[in-house]
DNA sequence: AATCCGTTTCCTGTTT
DNA sequence: CAAACAGGAAACGGAT
């Protein structure tokens, strides 16, 4: 191959798939190895706050979403809180595009767990009195209409099984040719020019963590605008079905998590840059970006090859301003994840390679196609 | 300052 | 024969 071609490939290539540096990004880590939480496991009614938390994150990281422009104060919140918080409020609260997602994903991760919410989950009349009072309490600028979906989503749809197949994942479709999905090292991608034209006005306009570093950033002080579940219970039969974690609940002490969630990406494995892995996966999950040099084999084994390997190693070694990058080398990194099974081997097939149980934001449930 | 992690570099040998 | 694959060993640079 001629030289100019490949250097034409070569930022071509980065320019697409890595086009501007973006410092304000990334200030905030909610979970520097990006799988799905512990609340994944657990019934969302079910999540306390650090779940929440911890969910949230995990989309603002899958999304790209600019975290730094959440009001923090409408993420403090438990489960059964957020379960009955409408759409249009989510949506109100966390913008139209980000808090839709999060309540297309609540919704279908409370369809998972509808079956068996719907035996236990029944609220008494004073308990629908005293959770109509609180979510008055908890969404004061929300009037009469609203409130009823509210209810109806706490009180209906724990019992609403998966039919309603408009939700599921269906918010991947507006995001599908820009979304990075979630990456534990915020390192820039074509993902962030969108961002900033979308991450816009809804948040935070008066939040007091949003930009301000310094000292007035108080969880102390902080308000929490929703707490149900400490004031009112599910019914539940003793000791049945009580889907939640073993043993004693991560610590949480009030606004624990909120601090958590600021400064998970200050204290944890802080960004280091991208890691080869999810280079690759950028790279495959972006095809029309990146210039024939990966390709699928099998996309939902994950069985990827590289088509111009020589290309994609200098593509590397410019990332990692590295000139002498080769696929030599590459490769020697590519074969250390196979022990810690980020990829598994595929014999006896030449620059094929395969993900692993390890890797993440490659499967087409979690870029939408 | 010490240590850890994720590579990077080099190398020898094997397989395709 | 060339290009890939396999892994050991050691070095490296950033982060904790």
């Amino acid at each position: 191959m001629a030289s100019s071609e490949l250097s034409l490939i070569l930022n071509n290539a980065n320019a697409n798939l890595y086009p501007e540096p973006q410092p304000h990004l990334s200030m905030i880590n909610f979970n520097s190895n990006t799988m799905a939480g512990s609340w994944d496991q657990v019934n969302p009614q079910m999540w306390t706050r650090q779940n929440v938390l911890e969910w949230i994150g995990f989309h603002v990281e899958e999304s790209r979403f600019d975290a730094s422009l959440l009001n923090m104060n409408y993420c403090n919140m438990d489960g059964l809180t957020l379960c009955a918080t409408s759409k249009e409020t989510l949506m109100g609260m966390f913008g139209q595009r980000f808090g839709g997602r999060l309540h297309q994903n609540l919704e279908s991760l409370k369809a998972r767990y509808a079956n068996d919410l719907s035996e236990n989950t029944v609220l008494s009349e004073s308990e629908l009195d005293i959770l109509e009072n609180i979510l008055h309490d908890s969404f004061p600028f929300m009037h009469g209409p609203n409130l009823g979906p509210l209810l109806e989503t706490v009180v209906v749809q724990s019992s609403i099984p998966t039919d309603n197949s408009e939700t599921k994942y269906s918010y991947f479709d507006e995001y599908t040719n820009q979304l990075t999905p979630e990456s534990d090292h915020g390192y820039d991608s074509l993902t962030e020019s969108f961002q900033s034209s979308h991450a816009g006005s809804f948040l935070n306009p008066s939040s007091p963590e949003s930009s301000s570093s310094s000292s007035d950033s108080d969880p102390e002080n902080s308000e929490i605008p929703f707490s149900i579940s400490s004031k009112i219970t599910v019914k539940q039969e003793p000791g049945k079905n009580q889907k939640r974690g073993r043993g004693r609940p991560p610590k949480p002490r009030d606004n624990e998590g909120y601090e958590h969630f600021i400064q998970s990406k200050k204290s944890k494995h802080a960004p280091r840059g991208t890691h080869l892995w999810e280079f690759i996966r950028d790279i495959l999950i972006h095809p029309e970006q990146n210039q024939g040099l990966m390709k699928w084999e099998d996309r939902r084994d994950g069985v990827f090859k590289f088509l111009k390997s020589e290309a994609v190693a200098q593509l590397w070694g410019q990332k990692k301003k590295n000139s002498s990058m080769t696929y030599e080398k590459l490769s020697r990194a590519m074969r250390y994840y196979y022990k810690r099974e980020i990829l598994e081997r595929v014999d006896g097939r030449r620059l094929v390679y395969k993900f692993g149980k390890n890797s993440t934001g490659w499967r087409v449930e979690e870029t939408g196609y």
